[in-house]
DNA sequence: TCAAAAGTGTTAGAAATACACCCATGA
DNA sequence: TCATGGGTGTATTTCTAACACTTTTGA
């Protein structure tokens, strides 16, 4: 039993925001302590002793920013000897998603800076957080084909133009929408709602559907796989 | 920056070999001293301050048993607060994969004995080892649909029934024997070998086929998403 | 009436599934 | 010659992919 052992441990998060005007954005927080001090770093710090991992990222995510991810997940941990100036320090890397609608930060007593960024347009990034991000899309670009995770990304109803369109941003190529929506209803993963889209900017109004969490669990207990996305 | 921080990291695998008669089988090492003294538990200790985590691993299991597993992959962080008894203890989880003639196993300096276990039969475990190898299998069913893992866990030279029975073993449902080859050969992923099955126990000697790693790094390239097994 | 986005069906090709008999070998 | 496991082809069904015009609304 190692007394000597003198590692530290951080739980940070990607949190990500969709939509399809802005693309998918990332939460960040600028440092105001060295060491990267002023560049941007994920949302994160050093967990407590007897907390939770998980419970440590929404702390930090809370104190940061003021907002909570509906959706967070473990991805992988960081653990490169150097890759902090201050000694040996561990990252446990989460992936948050967040509803479009929270864009309003309210930074907390830290007295943080913190944005949102276009993930395709980063600053200049603290320690290893530009990789982590980047691990954190793939990791979610594989998910997103099995996992019900787009949901989580988009407002409670929403048209099957927003859902595509996160598909399209995430894998970088255009979807056919015809077969998209043949697809995603064949499935049954969508509930149609009574209201349509009040106030797109131009063009016909969208029908609103709800995601049929019921629907996704009956299918999952049946069929030992599931692909949402090819 | 918390001075106060105390919490330790290890670095564990569940290092798991393969064979049509035994199944899956997992190394574990039995414990020599407290917590949980006579307990089995996965080969793993304290990371080193400037030790890279997978050298960690690799480190544990050739001082535990003497093996070293061809094929790494860390795939969780376990952190539940009580799951030591000893204190806050973080648990950087791995698969590691090796080939079934990997059998001889020395036991190190710790002097601690280790045994290849059948993964559906294991001993009483110690901390929550029994749900880390749960995961552990959990991942690598999903990683074995779309990565040619399978393979890590075959002599290099193998006859495809070997491949097939161990996607049975994993999936736990049969598989149609013609079509299954069908797929694989269309992939192109096996090089056919001179040789064929020199001792089959009885009946038709098999043809011998190695993974073709270079196939695999050129679907990769162009197609986004590769399917091995469904 | 125009611009913009939503909605929708058919066809051809590819892939998945289901299924059964013969072959090569050692005992 | 028998028992054992290895090797193979075809027909059916399902899924995927390609493709363009009409509808609804606000300006």
């Amino acid at each position: 039993m190692p007394v000597h052992q003198h590692i530290r441990v951080t739980a940070d998060a990607v949190v990500l925001r969709f939509s399809s005007k802005e693309g998918m954005m990332v939460l960040l927080s600028k440092r105001s302590i060295p060491p990267h001090i002023f560049k941007w770093g994920l949302p994160g710090g050093f967990i407590r002793n007897d907390e939770p991992v998980e419970d440590a990222v929404h702390r930090e995510i809370r104190d940061e920013t003021g907002l909570r991810a509906n959706y967070l997940e473990q991805f992988r941990t960081f653990g490169a000897p150097d890759r902090d100036p201050r000694g040996r320090v561990l990252c446990v890397a989460h992936i948050g998603l967040i509803k479009p609608t929270a864009t309003k930060l309210i930074p907390g007593a830290g007295n943080k800076e913190a944005r949102w960024y276009p993930v395709r347009e980063l600053p200049q990034m603290a320690f290893d957080h530009a990789t982590v991000i980047a691990a954190a899309l793939d990791h979610l670009r594989i998910r997103m084909r099995n996992e019900p995770l787009a949901f989580e990304l988009l407002e409670a109803k929403f048209p099957v133009s927003e859902l595509e369109k996160l598909y399209e941003w995430l894998y970088g190529r255009p979807v056919d929408r015809r077969n998209f929506q043949k697809k995603i209803h064949n499935l049954g993963l969508l509930t149609t709602q009574q209201e349509k889209l009040k106030h797109p900017l131009q063009g016909r109004p969208a029908q609103l559907y709800s995601f049929n969490q019921e629907r996704f669990n009956e299918l999952k207990e049946k069929e030992e796989y599931i692909e949402i996305f090819s």
